[in-house]
DNA sequence: ATTTCATTCAATGAATCTATAGAATGATTG
DNA sequence: CAATCATTCTATAGATTCATTGAATGAAAT
Protein backbone atom coordinates (compact mmCIF):
# COMPACT_ATOMS: atom_id res chain seq x y z
CA UNK A 1 0.00 0.00 0.00
CA UNK A 2 2.77 2.47 -0.43
CA UNK A 3 1.79 3.25 -3.61
CA UNK A 4 -0.98 5.10 -1.83
CA UNK A 5 1.34 7.42 -0.77
CA UNK A 6 3.58 7.63 -3.69
CA UNK A 7 -0.05 9.35 -5.12
CA UNK A 8 -0.03 11.69 -2.80
CA UNK A 9 3.63 12.44 -2.36
CA UNK A 10 3.37 13.02 -7.03
CA UNK A 11 0.02 15.53 -6.20
CA UNK A 12 2.75 17.06 -3.24
CA UNK A 13 5.09 17.92 -6.12
CA UNK A 14 2.15 19.85 -8.20
CA UNK A 15 0.79 21.64 -5.14
CA UNK A 16 4.38 22.56 -4.04
CA UNK A 17 4.81 23.95 -8.16
CA UNK A 18 1.42 25.92 -6.79
CA UNK A 19 2.85 27.08 -4.04
CA UNK A 20 4.63 30.59 -4.62
CA UNK A 21 3.43 33.39 -5.93
CA UNK A 22 5.42 34.28 -9.08
CA UNK A 23 4.77 31.05 -10.05
CA UNK A 24 1.03 31.49 -9.91
CA UNK A 25 1.16 35.21 -11.42
CA UNK A 26 2.98 33.20 -14.14
CA UNK A 27 0.09 30.58 -14.62
CA UNK A 28 -2.25 33.37 -14.40
CA UNK A 29 -0.51 35.16 -17.02
CA UNK A 30 -0.60 31.55 -19.10
CA UNK A 31 -4.34 31.70 -18.67
CA UNK A 32 -4.85 34.16 -20.73
CA UNK A 33 -2.70 33.46 -23.63
CA UNK A 34 0.60 31.50 -24.57
CA UNK A 35 4.06 33.80 -23.41
CA UNK A 36 7.53 33.79 -24.12
CA UNK A 37 9.90 33.84 -21.34
CA UNK A 38 10.56 38.09 -21.58
CA UNK A 39 6.93 39.04 -21.24
CA UNK A 40 6.12 36.35 -18.94
CA UNK A 41 9.08 37.58 -16.88
CA UNK A 42 7.71 41.81 -17.33
CA UNK A 43 4.04 40.82 -16.45
CA UNK A 44 5.01 38.60 -13.29
CA UNK A 45 7.85 41.44 -12.24
CA UNK A 46 10.87 38.90 -11.93
CA UNK A 47 14.42 39.01 -13.92
CA UNK A 48 14.20 36.75 -17.07
CA UNK A 49 16.53 34.08 -15.81
CA UNK A 50 14.54 33.66 -12.06
CA UNK A 51 11.30 33.52 -14.73
CA UNK A 52 12.89 30.90 -16.18
CA UNK A 53 13.60 28.79 -13.69
CA UNK A 54 10.04 29.17 -12.13
CA UNK A 55 8.64 28.05 -15.20
CA UNK A 56 11.04 25.08 -15.80
CA UNK A 57 9.82 24.35 -12.63
CA UNK A 58 5.94 24.56 -13.39
CA UNK A 59 7.02 22.39 -16.20
CA UNK A 60 8.69 19.81 -14.13
CA UNK A 61 5.43 18.91 -12.56
CA UNK A 62 3.71 19.14 -16.09
CA UNK A 63 1.70 22.39 -15.68
CA UNK A 64 2.93 23.86 -18.41
CA UNK A 65 4.83 23.06 -21.91
CA UNK A 66 7.42 24.79 -23.61
CA UNK A 67 7.75 24.64 -27.33
CA UNK A 68 11.08 26.71 -29.43
CA UNK A 69 9.52 29.12 -32.09
CA UNK A 70 12.86 30.69 -33.76
CA UNK A 71 14.83 32.70 -30.83
CA UNK A 72 12.44 32.01 -28.15
CA UNK A 73 10.64 29.68 -26.27
CA UNK A 74 6.54 30.02 -25.73
CA UNK A 75 5.33 28.48 -22.58
CA UNK A 76 1.64 27.53 -22.34
CA UNK A 77 -0.54 25.89 -20.02
CA UNK A 78 -0.83 22.10 -20.39
CA UNK A 79 -4.02 22.06 -19.47
CA UNK A 80 -7.58 24.89 -18.94
CA UNK A 81 -8.42 22.85 -15.83
CA UNK A 82 -5.51 24.49 -14.26
CA UNK A 83 -7.31 27.22 -14.42
CA UNK A 84 -10.07 25.74 -12.58
CA UNK A 85 -7.82 24.43 -10.37
CA UNK A 86 -6.67 27.79 -9.30
CA UNK A 87 -10.11 29.52 -9.67
CA UNK A 88 -11.10 26.78 -6.78
CA UNK A 89 -7.71 27.44 -4.88
CA UNK A 90 -8.60 30.83 -4.60
CA UNK A 91 -12.16 29.96 -3.51
CA UNK A 92 -11.42 27.95 -0.90
CA UNK A 93 -8.34 29.81 0.20
CA UNK A 94 -10.81 32.83 0.51
CA UNK A 95 -13.37 31.67 3.06
CA UNK A 96 -11.22 29.46 4.86
CA UNK A 97 -8.01 31.91 5.40
CA UNK A 98 -10.98 34.00 7.61
CA UNK A 99 -9.49 31.86 10.15
CA UNK A 100 -6.51 33.66 10.04
CA UNK A 101 -7.71 37.14 9.49
CA UNK A 102 -10.08 36.42 12.97
CA UNK A 103 -7.43 36.78 14.68
CA UNK A 104 -6.36 40.36 13.06
CA UNK A 105 -9.86 41.01 13.73
CA UNK A 106 -9.77 40.25 17.04
CA UNK A 107 -7.05 42.57 18.19
CA UNK A 108 -9.07 45.58 16.35
CA UNK A 109 -12.28 44.45 17.98
CA UNK A 110 -10.40 44.55 21.27
CA UNK A 111 -9.39 48.00 20.46
CA UNK A 112 -13.25 48.92 20.58
CA UNK A 113 -15.58 49.05 23.40
CA UNK A 114 -15.17 45.87 24.88
CA UNK A 115 -17.59 43.56 23.04
CA UNK A 116 -18.36 45.22 19.80
CA UNK A 117 -19.03 42.30 18.17
CA UNK A 118 -21.65 40.92 20.43
CA UNK A 119 -23.60 38.73 18.22
CA UNK A 120 -27.58 38.65 18.58
CA UNK A 121 -29.19 35.47 20.01
CA UNK A 122 -31.77 33.44 17.60
CA UNK A 123 -34.76 34.81 19.93
CA UNK A 124 -33.71 38.34 19.24
CA UNK A 125 -33.20 38.12 15.88
CA UNK A 126 -36.83 36.61 15.58
CA UNK A 127 -38.15 39.17 17.73
CA UNK A 128 -36.37 41.88 15.51
CA UNK A 129 -37.34 40.76 11.94
CA UNK A 130 -41.16 40.36 13.29
CA UNK A 131 -41.27 43.88 14.14
CA UNK A 132 -39.41 44.81 11.21
CA UNK A 133 -36.35 46.16 12.83
CA UNK A 134 -34.08 44.24 10.95
CA UNK A 135 -32.18 43.80 7.83
CA UNK A 136 -30.18 40.46 7.14
CA UNK A 137 -27.71 40.40 5.59
CA UNK A 138 -26.20 37.30 4.56
CA UNK A 139 -22.10 37.49 3.41
CA UNK A 140 -21.60 33.56 2.16
CA UNK A 141 -20.51 33.12 -1.79
CA UNK A 142 -23.48 33.66 -3.62
CA UNK A 143 -23.48 30.00 -4.50
CA UNK A 144 -24.35 29.13 -1.13
CA UNK A 145 -26.89 31.82 -0.89
CA UNK A 146 -29.05 30.87 -3.67
CA UNK A 147 -28.75 27.16 -2.10
CA UNK A 148 -30.47 28.33 0.78
CA UNK A 149 -30.58 31.22 2.38
CA UNK A 150 -32.97 33.08 6.01
CA UNK A 151 -35.95 34.35 4.96
CA UNK A 152 -35.76 37.91 2.61
CA UNK A 153 -31.84 38.25 3.57
CA UNK A 154 -29.79 40.76 1.08
CA UNK A 155 -26.77 38.63 -0.07
CA UNK A 156 -23.52 40.47 -0.39
CA UNK A 157 -20.52 37.84 -0.64
CA UNK A 158 -17.56 38.92 1.88
CA UNK A 159 -15.58 39.58 -1.12
CA UNK A 160 -17.84 42.32 -2.86
CA UNK A 161 -18.79 43.99 0.72
CA UNK A 162 -17.69 47.61 -0.49
CA UNK A 163 -19.17 47.31 -3.84
CA UNK A 164 -22.53 46.86 -3.00
CA UNK A 165 -23.04 48.78 0.23
CA UNK A 166 -26.20 50.47 -2.27
CA UNK A 167 -27.86 47.89 -0.91
CA UNK A 168 -27.65 48.53 2.55
CA UNK A 169 -30.15 50.70 4.58
CA UNK A 170 -28.03 53.03 7.13
CA UNK A 171 -30.56 54.05 8.87
CA UNK A 172 -31.54 50.33 10.19
CA UNK A 173 -30.12 47.55 12.31
CA UNK A 174 -28.27 45.38 10.13
CA UNK A 175 -27.56 41.57 11.23
CA UNK A 176 -25.35 39.33 9.36
CA UNK A 177 -24.73 35.83 9.31
CA UNK A 178 -22.80 33.26 7.67
CA UNK A 179 -22.32 29.32 7.82
CA UNK A 180 -22.14 29.52 12.05
CA UNK A 181 -20.06 30.23 15.18
CA UNK A 182 -17.11 28.86 13.44
CA UNK A 183 -17.05 30.92 10.15
CA UNK A 184 -15.59 33.91 10.47
CA UNK A 185 -17.03 36.09 7.71
CA UNK A 186 -19.91 37.43 9.76
CA UNK A 187 -17.61 39.11 11.84
CA UNK A 188 -15.37 40.46 9.21
CA UNK A 189 -18.41 41.79 7.83
CA UNK A 190 -19.53 43.99 10.85
CA UNK A 191 -16.12 45.07 11.92
CA UNK A 192 -15.87 46.31 8.21
CA UNK A 193 -19.23 48.01 8.32
CA UNK A 194 -18.64 48.98 11.77
CA UNK A 195 -16.13 51.38 10.18
CA UNK A 196 -18.06 52.56 7.91
CA UNK A 197 -20.86 53.62 10.21
CA UNK A 198 -23.26 50.85 9.81
CA UNK A 199 -25.48 49.38 12.70
CA UNK A 200 -24.17 46.23 12.36
CA UNK A 201 -24.07 42.74 14.79
CA UNK A 202 -23.86 39.53 13.85
CA UNK A 203 -25.79 36.65 14.41
CA UNK A 204 -24.45 34.05 16.84
CA UNK A 205 -25.46 31.12 14.85
CA UNK A 206 -25.73 30.55 10.90
CA UNK A 207 -27.57 29.67 7.97
CA UNK A 208 -26.96 25.61 8.91
CA UNK A 209 -28.31 26.05 12.39
CA UNK A 210 -31.22 27.85 11.21
CA UNK A 211 -32.32 25.28 9.18
CA UNK A 212 -31.74 22.53 11.53
CA UNK A 213 -33.80 24.31 13.89
CA UNK A 214 -36.90 23.82 11.00
CA UNK A 215 -37.22 27.53 10.86
CA UNK A 216 -38.22 28.81 7.76
CA UNK A 217 -35.53 29.02 4.78
CA UNK A 218 -35.73 30.53 1.13
CA UNK A 219 -33.85 28.75 -1.54
CA UNK A 220 -33.83 26.08 -4.34
CA UNK A 221 -32.75 22.67 -3.62
CA UNK A 222 -31.93 21.13 -0.02
CA UNK A 223 -28.43 20.01 0.45
CA UNK A 224 -28.05 17.40 3.02
CA UNK B 1 -1.30 47.23 -7.43
CA UNK B 2 0.63 45.49 -5.24
CA UNK B 3 -2.71 43.63 -3.84
CA UNK B 4 -2.94 41.32 -6.48
CA UNK B 5 0.69 39.77 -5.59
CA UNK B 6 -0.42 39.47 -2.08
CA UNK B 7 -3.49 38.00 -3.00
CA UNK B 8 -1.61 34.93 -4.89
CA UNK B 9 0.68 34.89 -2.20
CA UNK B 10 -1.48 34.21 0.29
CA UNK B 11 -2.90 31.40 -2.40
CA UNK B 12 0.60 30.47 -2.73
CA UNK B 13 0.54 29.83 0.94
CA UNK B 14 -2.75 27.30 0.79
CA UNK B 15 -1.09 25.30 -2.00
CA UNK B 16 2.06 24.82 -0.38
CA UNK B 17 0.47 23.81 2.48
CA UNK B 18 -0.97 21.06 0.47
CA UNK B 19 1.99 20.58 -0.45
CA UNK B 20 3.30 17.48 1.26
CA UNK B 21 2.18 13.74 0.84
CA UNK B 22 1.73 13.80 4.47
CA UNK B 23 -0.38 16.67 5.02
CA UNK B 24 -2.48 14.98 2.02
CA UNK B 25 -2.87 12.26 3.26
CA UNK B 26 -4.04 13.66 6.47
CA UNK B 27 -6.76 15.73 4.43
CA UNK B 28 -7.56 13.11 2.30
CA UNK B 29 -8.46 11.04 5.75
CA UNK B 30 -10.23 14.10 7.16
CA UNK B 31 -12.56 13.97 4.14
CA UNK B 32 -13.85 10.37 5.31
CA UNK B 33 -15.01 11.94 8.70
CA UNK B 34 -13.61 14.08 11.75
CA UNK B 35 -10.65 12.85 13.62
CA UNK B 36 -8.15 12.87 16.56
CA UNK B 37 -4.59 14.14 16.21
CA UNK B 38 -3.76 10.13 17.43
CA UNK B 39 -5.92 8.43 14.99
CA UNK B 40 -4.95 10.87 12.14
CA UNK B 41 -1.53 10.12 13.12
CA UNK B 42 -1.84 6.00 12.90
CA UNK B 43 -3.65 6.24 9.32
CA UNK B 44 -1.26 8.60 8.20
CA UNK B 45 2.12 6.45 9.29
CA UNK B 46 3.08 9.78 10.91
CA UNK B 47 4.55 10.14 14.82
CA UNK B 48 1.91 12.18 17.19
CA UNK B 49 4.34 15.42 17.48
CA UNK B 50 4.95 15.31 13.78
CA UNK B 51 1.45 14.86 13.16
CA UNK B 52 0.32 17.81 15.06
CA UNK B 53 2.52 19.92 13.43
CA UNK B 54 1.78 19.44 10.02
CA UNK B 55 -2.12 19.77 11.42
CA UNK B 56 -1.62 22.70 12.48
CA UNK B 57 0.27 24.12 9.19
CA UNK B 58 -3.45 22.84 7.84
CA UNK B 59 -5.17 24.91 9.99
CA UNK B 60 -2.43 28.30 9.93
CA UNK B 61 -4.24 28.52 6.33
CA UNK B 62 -7.47 27.40 7.53
CA UNK B 63 -7.99 23.89 5.81
CA UNK B 64 -8.97 22.30 8.54
CA UNK B 65 -10.23 23.78 12.38
CA UNK B 66 -9.57 21.89 15.57
CA UNK B 67 -11.93 21.03 18.27
CA UNK B 68 -11.04 20.31 22.12
CA UNK B 69 -13.30 16.97 23.26
CA UNK B 70 -12.00 16.25 26.59
CA UNK B 71 -8.66 15.31 26.09
CA UNK B 72 -8.48 14.67 22.49
CA UNK B 73 -8.68 17.38 19.85
CA UNK B 74 -10.10 16.87 17.06
CA UNK B 75 -9.78 18.27 13.41
CA UNK B 76 -11.93 18.28 10.87
CA UNK B 77 -11.98 19.77 7.19
CA UNK B 78 -13.23 23.51 6.82
CA UNK B 79 -14.95 23.35 3.93
CA UNK B 80 -15.90 20.33 1.59
CA UNK B 81 -14.67 21.84 -1.64
CA UNK B 82 -10.83 20.97 -0.02
CA UNK B 83 -12.33 17.57 -1.01
CA UNK B 84 -13.34 18.91 -4.81
CA UNK B 85 -10.08 21.08 -5.10
CA UNK B 86 -8.30 17.71 -4.01
CA UNK B 87 -9.86 15.63 -6.87
CA UNK B 88 -8.96 18.52 -9.27
CA UNK B 89 -5.21 18.33 -8.70
CA UNK B 90 -5.53 14.71 -8.76
CA UNK B 91 -7.11 15.44 -12.33
CA UNK B 92 -4.40 17.94 -13.56
CA UNK B 93 -1.55 15.79 -12.07
CA UNK B 94 -2.46 12.64 -13.85
CA UNK B 95 -2.85 13.98 -16.85
CA UNK B 96 -0.13 16.33 -16.76
CA UNK B 97 2.30 13.97 -14.81
CA UNK B 98 2.57 12.07 -17.53
CA UNK B 99 6.13 13.26 -18.90
CA UNK B 100 7.43 11.99 -15.73
CA UNK B 101 5.53 9.10 -16.62
CA UNK B 102 7.22 9.11 -19.63
CA UNK B 103 10.25 8.37 -18.73
CA UNK B 104 9.44 5.31 -16.84
CA UNK B 105 6.94 3.67 -19.86
CA UNK B 106 9.88 4.23 -21.81
CA UNK B 107 12.30 1.78 -20.00
CA UNK B 108 9.11 -0.30 -20.10
CA UNK B 109 9.27 -0.12 -23.99
CA UNK B 110 13.07 -0.38 -24.95
CA UNK B 111 12.79 -4.26 -22.42
CA UNK B 112 10.25 -5.40 -25.01
CA UNK B 113 10.62 -5.68 -28.53
CA UNK B 114 12.37 -2.89 -29.50
CA UNK B 115 9.45 -0.31 -31.50
CA UNK B 116 6.95 -2.35 -29.44
CA UNK B 117 4.89 1.14 -28.96
CA UNK B 118 5.78 2.00 -32.91
CA UNK B 119 3.52 4.51 -34.06
CA UNK B 120 1.23 4.63 -36.81
CA UNK B 121 1.52 7.77 -39.42
CA UNK B 122 -0.98 9.42 -40.73
CA UNK B 123 -1.26 7.93 -43.76
CA UNK B 124 -1.30 4.46 -42.15
CA UNK B 125 -4.12 5.33 -40.35
CA UNK B 126 -6.24 7.08 -43.07
CA UNK B 127 -5.16 3.60 -44.60
CA UNK B 128 -6.99 1.80 -42.22
CA UNK B 129 -9.84 3.37 -41.16
CA UNK B 130 -10.73 3.30 -45.00
CA UNK B 131 -10.72 -0.40 -44.97
CA UNK B 132 -12.79 -0.44 -41.77
CA UNK B 133 -9.65 -2.52 -39.92
CA UNK B 134 -9.09 0.01 -37.68
CA UNK B 135 -10.91 1.18 -34.12
CA UNK B 136 -10.20 4.56 -33.22
CA UNK B 137 -8.86 5.19 -29.30
CA UNK B 138 -9.54 9.03 -27.85
CA UNK B 139 -8.03 8.62 -24.27
CA UNK B 140 -8.14 12.38 -23.53
CA UNK B 141 -10.58 13.77 -21.36
CA UNK B 142 -14.42 13.16 -21.84
CA UNK B 143 -13.79 17.42 -21.96
CA UNK B 144 -12.00 17.32 -24.41
CA UNK B 145 -13.34 14.80 -26.77
CA UNK B 146 -16.48 16.44 -26.51
CA UNK B 147 -15.06 19.92 -28.26
CA UNK B 148 -14.12 17.71 -31.01
CA UNK B 149 -12.26 14.55 -32.34
CA UNK B 150 -11.54 12.37 -34.80
CA UNK B 151 -14.34 10.83 -36.57
CA UNK B 152 -15.79 7.47 -34.92
CA UNK B 153 -13.39 7.65 -32.27
CA UNK B 154 -14.31 6.13 -28.88
CA UNK B 155 -13.70 8.05 -26.04
CA UNK B 156 -12.20 6.37 -23.17
CA UNK B 157 -9.99 8.60 -20.75
CA UNK B 158 -6.90 7.19 -19.75
CA UNK B 159 -8.31 7.00 -15.72
CA UNK B 160 -11.28 4.82 -16.67
CA UNK B 161 -9.17 2.64 -19.38
CA UNK B 162 -9.65 -0.28 -17.44
CA UNK B 163 -13.08 0.31 -15.85
CA UNK B 164 -14.68 0.64 -20.22
CA UNK B 165 -13.10 -2.35 -21.56
CA UNK B 166 -15.68 -3.72 -22.91
CA UNK B 167 -16.61 -0.70 -25.06
CA UNK B 168 -13.07 -2.00 -27.45
CA UNK B 169 -13.35 -5.08 -29.36
CA UNK B 170 -10.24 -7.63 -28.92
CA UNK B 171 -10.30 -8.79 -32.43
CA UNK B 172 -9.93 -5.46 -34.52
CA UNK B 173 -6.89 -3.76 -34.49
CA UNK B 174 -6.79 -0.40 -32.24
CA UNK B 175 -5.32 3.03 -33.11
CA UNK B 176 -5.31 5.36 -29.50
CA UNK B 177 -4.78 8.84 -30.33
CA UNK B 178 -4.54 12.05 -27.52
CA UNK B 179 -3.01 15.73 -28.07
CA UNK B 180 -0.20 14.87 -29.97
CA UNK B 181 3.39 13.75 -30.61
CA UNK B 182 4.38 15.48 -27.01
CA UNK B 183 1.23 14.20 -24.70
CA UNK B 184 1.81 10.80 -23.56
CA UNK B 185 -1.41 9.25 -23.15
CA UNK B 186 -1.62 7.55 -25.73
CA UNK B 187 1.36 5.81 -24.74
CA UNK B 188 0.37 5.07 -21.00
CA UNK B 189 -2.93 3.55 -22.74
CA UNK B 190 -1.25 1.49 -25.43
CA UNK B 191 1.04 -0.12 -22.81
CA UNK B 192 -1.63 -0.86 -20.38
CA UNK B 193 -3.80 -2.66 -23.40
CA UNK B 194 -0.66 -4.50 -24.30
CA UNK B 195 -0.57 -5.89 -21.19
CA UNK B 196 -4.40 -6.78 -21.24
CA UNK B 197 -3.99 -8.45 -24.74
CA UNK B 198 -5.52 -5.75 -26.83
CA UNK B 199 -4.09 -5.15 -30.53
CA UNK B 200 -2.97 -1.52 -29.89
CA UNK B 201 -1.31 1.13 -31.33
CA UNK B 202 -0.36 4.53 -30.85
CA UNK B 203 -1.22 7.44 -33.63
CA UNK B 204 1.95 9.52 -34.02
CA UNK B 205 0.33 13.05 -33.87
CA UNK B 206 -2.73 14.06 -32.01
CA UNK B 207 -6.26 15.58 -32.75
CA UNK B 208 -4.55 19.46 -32.46
CA UNK B 209 -2.53 18.01 -35.87
CA UNK B 210 -5.51 15.99 -37.30
CA UNK B 211 -7.75 19.12 -37.24
CA UNK B 212 -4.88 21.74 -38.56
CA UNK B 213 -4.71 19.27 -41.31
CA UNK B 214 -8.02 19.71 -42.47
CA UNK B 215 -9.12 16.28 -41.82
CA UNK B 216 -12.41 15.60 -40.88
CA UNK B 217 -13.44 15.83 -37.09
CA UNK B 218 -16.45 15.32 -34.97
CA UNK B 219 -17.74 17.58 -32.05
CA UNK B 220 -19.20 20.78 -30.92
CA UNK B 221 -18.12 24.10 -30.92
CA UNK B 222 -14.57 24.67 -32.36
CA UNK B 223 -11.41 25.91 -30.22
CA UNK B 224 -8.83 28.19 -31.49
C1' DA C 1 -2.93 17.41 44.68
C1' DT C 2 -0.73 14.11 41.98
C1' DT C 3 -0.81 11.19 38.12
C1' DT C 4 -1.93 10.08 33.53
C1' DC C 5 -3.06 10.87 28.91
C1' DA C 6 -3.38 13.58 24.51
C1' DT C 7 -1.54 17.17 22.39
C1' DT C 8 1.39 21.11 21.60
C1' DC C 9 5.65 23.76 21.92
C1' DA C 10 10.68 24.63 21.25
C1' DA C 11 15.13 23.55 19.54
C1' DT C 12 18.12 21.09 16.39
C1' DG C 13 20.33 19.59 11.99
C1' DA C 14 19.61 17.95 7.31
C1' DA C 15 17.42 18.92 3.17
C1' DT C 16 15.12 21.91 -0.01
C1' DC C 17 13.72 26.41 -2.04
C1' DT C 18 14.69 31.12 -3.69
C1' DA C 19 16.99 35.05 -5.94
C1' DT C 20 21.07 36.69 -7.96
C1' DA C 21 24.97 36.93 -11.00
C1' DG C 22 27.59 35.27 -14.62
C1' DA C 23 28.72 31.66 -17.97
C1' DA C 24 26.93 28.62 -21.57
C1' DT C 25 23.70 27.14 -25.20
C1' DG C 26 20.84 27.49 -29.52
C1' DA C 27 18.95 29.98 -33.14
C1' DT C 28 18.86 33.99 -36.02
C1' DT C 29 21.11 37.99 -38.42
C1' DG C 30 24.61 40.46 -40.81
C1' DC D 1 31.73 32.87 -39.47
C1' DA D 2 31.11 36.43 -36.07
C1' DA D 3 27.62 38.96 -33.59
C1' DT D 4 23.37 39.21 -31.36
C1' DC D 5 19.38 37.81 -28.99
C1' DA D 6 16.49 34.78 -25.97
C1' DT D 7 16.85 31.44 -22.90
C1' DT D 8 18.95 28.10 -19.93
C1' DC D 9 22.50 26.39 -16.90
C1' DT D 10 25.70 26.69 -12.80
C1' DA D 11 27.14 28.24 -8.46
C1' DT D 12 26.18 30.62 -4.29
C1' DA D 13 24.20 32.42 -0.03
C1' DG D 14 20.17 33.18 2.68
C1' DA D 15 15.69 31.57 3.92
C1' DT D 16 12.35 27.94 4.65
C1' DT D 17 10.75 23.16 5.44
C1' DC D 18 11.00 18.69 7.60
C1' DA D 19 11.50 15.00 11.15
C1' DT D 20 13.19 14.16 15.61
C1' DT D 21 13.77 14.90 20.39
C1' DG D 22 12.41 16.22 24.87
C1' DA D 23 10.01 19.56 27.65
C1' DA D 24 5.55 21.94 28.54
C1' DT D 25 0.51 22.44 28.63
C1' DG D 26 -4.42 21.21 29.60
C1' DA D 27 -7.96 18.14 30.87
C1' DA D 28 -9.42 13.99 33.17
C1' DA D 29 -8.73 10.28 36.63
C1' DT D 30 -6.94 8.57 41.01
Amino acid sequence: MTSQQDLLDTLAQVARALGNGHRLALLKRLAQADASVEVLANTAGLTVGNASQHLQQLRRVGLVTATRAGKQVIYRLTDERIVTLMELLRQVAETNLAEMERLVSRLFADDNAGGALEAVSRDELLAGLKRGEVVLLDVRSEDEYEAGHLPEAINIPLTHLEDMLDRLPRDREIVAYCRGPYCTLSHQAVQRLRQLGYQVKRFEEGYPEWKAAGLPVTGQASRS
